[in-house]
DNA sequence: TGGATATAACAATAATTGTTGATGAGTCAA
DNA sequence: TTGACTCATCAACAATTATTGTTATATCCA
């Protein structure tokens, strides 16, 4: 467990992942570290898009990139989403007894 | 464990999650069901704007709602955070045999 | 050195999302 | 039944984010 990540930090996390070609190259980092060329390949996507995406998602911290040469390869953090776990359970309800409230307004 | 949420069901959930202000709502709810009147007062937020998030998060399956009179009642899914837990653990790298691969481009 | 390659960065634009103020719908109590 | 109250919805606008085509940078190889 660690400490609990600021907001805006949660947001950065949250909304790295809000989007269907990130959570797609997400998946496609399981299986190991890729460059951005096989990315784009398998992806069918531009390659200044992919780009566009990797950059969110490594400021985000959910990656992170290495250079060989001419290539950039990319692979995913896995503290980064060991953070992410962390912050989903604190979203969970706090155990405790039946909170009593009256009317409201 | 739970079978794998579509991607879509994914960015949506991640979507809710992106902002500022939705999570401070949730981060409300986890204390217990609140009524809009209270979470507009805490938040010192627009009704409308609440309003908006409110609904965000509940098309995610994030809150559910519960009409008592005038008042309108959130609280958390605890199932969707459960839901939302296993999609975390789901990025997560897969054990494998060190995959190799020879140069890409 | 010069050309080819891989990728990042940029600018223009399109698409999506959030905010605000106003209005409308349902509920209650006098 | 009317007026007050809680909340959702809407329309207009503002802000943010994504896409596309292009250009810039770095590296390699001949």
């Amino acid at each position: 467990m660690v400490a609990k990540l600021s907001t805006k930090k949660a947001v950065e996390l949250f909304h790295a992942l809000s989007d269907e070609t990130r959570l797609a190259l997400l998946d496609r980092l399981k299986d190991g570290e890729q460059c951005v060329c096989e990315l784009t390949d398998a992806m069918k996507a531009a390659q200044s898009r992919l780009s566009f995406h990797l950059k969110v998602l490594k400021e985000a911290g959910l990656i992170e990139d290495r250079r060989e040469g001419r290539w950039m390869y990319y692979s995913l953090s896995i503290q980064a989403i060991e953070e992410l776990e962390d912050l989903v359970g604190s979203l969970k309800k706090v155990a405790r007894s039946a909170v009593s409230r009256g009317r409201c307004c």
